[in-house]
RNA sequence: GGCGCUAUCGUCUAGGGGUUAGGACGUGAGAUUCUCAAUCUUAAAACACGGGUUCGAUUCCCGUUAGCGCUACCA
């Protein structure tokens, strides 16, 4: 039976296993977790799944905590170690010896091994028969003392079904006779998954367990501890899982799943938290508008006030780069240029470069640009010629609009004329550049364009005349005479 | 192998016993001409298959197929 809790009252957690950095899919069950709480208004916890002493690290720790950070997820208490609760969990296990529900296994790693293979090899479903059942708990506790050691396995009933109710998929059953009598403590004391996670969020009176469907299958053996501790069983949301193009679950194979590398590749977090929203949860009728197209663009606050159990897929999700792509172009450009100004400079900080222009003028600056940037990296790179006078020049743009000498040297003059424009402004420099053109008897468009690749090293910008301005007169006039010597070179 | 989950355009998805099956990304075509990676217009593109139930199934049920997950003294 689920917990009968006011909504106010929820509890969930995220529970991160540091023996990685924090790949999309543990992000996604962080933002779900995360927008569930904040959407019910109850509490988020977070702990850290450090039992596996051999793989965990500090370092990954580290690197979960900046991800969600990154992502604008923070919790209300945690982070929890496991690796510091251990007396709960011993002491959850000696509930459960005690009850009859757990009992002590002798068998070593290598019979267990040797067991599994046999019965692999007989086509046989190799699973743990249990015979340590049969040992008295006082020969167990002599054996013990006498310096043998022994984990502790969970007593499966030999029949019958668990069950669960998942606010995704709806009921589960599972037979019993399915399940083998799996390890709770292991010998050296330190317990298992199964354990820690049932254990912990009993203690930390979790009422909503959010996580990857891969867990689905293991729920029964949790559900089985929860009714032999006599506590009241959480309410268990799975979701599904997101995999890489070629639909096998998303891996290092794929390129970049460390959310980090998505920071690292330019992309601002707002956009890359709408994407993971909208991959395996749908807002459903409230996306649609009366008229028009269905909203895809989502505040967190929106995200917080929509968001619920049962918008949540049940099929596994592609990771579209293309669609996230899109969404950092439609954030990048939407954003307000002081709040992208901090962003754009962390860039040059990762990238060492630093800017000749005042912050004023890049302020001004960042409007132009934010219609067509694509990612952050844009203003560490092709961008460089708006923020100072250190940029490369693109040769694919210089051999499609400069290889005619006759147009550098045209270029040259007009930067001449520039010099004694009195007023700087887009007509002028456009009226300008039309009159030369017509004097020169050669078409504006091949100006144009050539101006645009000594001016911006680029052969895709703004309009020429608003980045003229931008840029203001004794930049346009130096690049405009400079391109004949650069060139020449 | 056993158990479990899933199946709507290439991808993310909406929908739901009677619909021209809606949107987004991407793709194609056109427009603009000062470039396009910007903008506008536009096109193509889906209910996996087979049985039921029903007057009628893409929708409900069963099966098949396929994909994914679990099957550790990992989490």
């Amino acid at each position: 039976m689920p917990m009968n809790t006011a909504l106010h009252d929820t509890r969930v957690r995220f529970a991160p296993s540091p023996t990685g950095y924090l790949h999309v899919g543990g992000a996604r069950t962080a933002l779900f977790s995360w927008l569930f709480a904040r959407h019910t208004g109850g509490t988020f916890v977070l702990r850290i799944e450090d039992t596996d002493f051999e793989r965990s690290s500090e370092e990954m720790v580290n690197g979960i905590l900046d991800g969600l950070r990154w992502l604008g997820i923070d919790w209300d208490e945690g982070p929890f170690y496991q690796s510091q609760r251990l007396p709960l969990y011993t002491a959850t296990v000696h509930k459960l010896l005690e009850s009859g529900h757990a009992y002590h296994c002798f068998c070593t790693r290598e019979e267990l091994e040797l067991r599994r293979a046999t019965a692999a090899e007989a086509g046989k479903t190799p699973r743990y028969d249990g015979r340590c059942r049969t040992i008295e708990a006082a020969e167990a506790t002599q054996r013990i003392s006498q310096g043998e050691t022994a984990a502790v396995r969970f007593m499966v009933p030999r029949d019958g079904v668990t069950a669960f109710d998942d606010a995704v998929f709806g009921r589960m059953e599972f037979a019993n006779a399915e399940l083998e009598d799996f390890v709770l403590l292991r010998s050296d004391g330190i317990p298992t998954y199964h354990l820690s996670v049932v254990a912990d969020d009993l203690d930390m009176r979790m009422t909503h367990i959010i996580r990857g469907a891969d867990h689905l299958s293991n729920t029964p053996k949790q559900v089985l501890q929860y009714q032999a501790l006599g506590a009241p069983l959480p309410i268990f949301a799975h979701v599904p899982l997101i995999l890489g193009p070629d639909k096998t679950r998303l891996s290092k194979r794929h390129g970049a799943t460390s959310v980090m590398s998505y920071k690292d590749m330019g992309i601002v977090p707002e956009a890359f938290r709408n994407f993971l929203a909208l991959l395996g949860w749908s807002p459903g009728e409230l996306a649609k508008q009366a008229d028009g197209p269905d909203r895809e663009l989502f505040s967190t606050d929106e995200l917080v006030r929509m968001f619920s159990l049962d918008g949540i897929a049940h099929s596994n999700a592609v990771f579209n780069n293309d669609k996230l792509a899109w969404y950092n172009t439609e954030y990048i450009r939407a954003y307000d240029p002081a709040r992208l100004l901090p962003l754009i400079e962390e860039e040059w900080r990762q990238a060492n470069y630093k800017p000749t222009r005042s912050r004023d003028e890049i302020l001004a600056t960042i409007p132009l640009l934010q219609q067509r940037a694509r990612s952050l990296k844009d203003f560490s790179s092709t961008f460089l010629a708006y923020f100072g006078d250190k940029f490369e020049v693109d040769p694919a743009a210089l051999q499609k609009f400069l290889s005619n000498p006759a147009v550098v040297d045209h270029l040259a003059e007009l930067g001449q004329r520039y010099a004694s424009l009195e007023v700087f402004d887009e007509p002028r420099t456009e009226q300008l550049l039309r009159d030369f053109a017509a004097e020169k008897g050669v078409k504006a468009g091949a100006l144009i364009n050539g101006a645009r690749v000594l001016l911006t090293g680029q052969s895709v910008a703004p309009s020429l005349f608003t980045v003229m301005v931008c840029l203001g007169q004794q930049r346009v006039v130096h690049r405009l005479q400079a391109g004949k010597q650069a060139i020449a070179l």
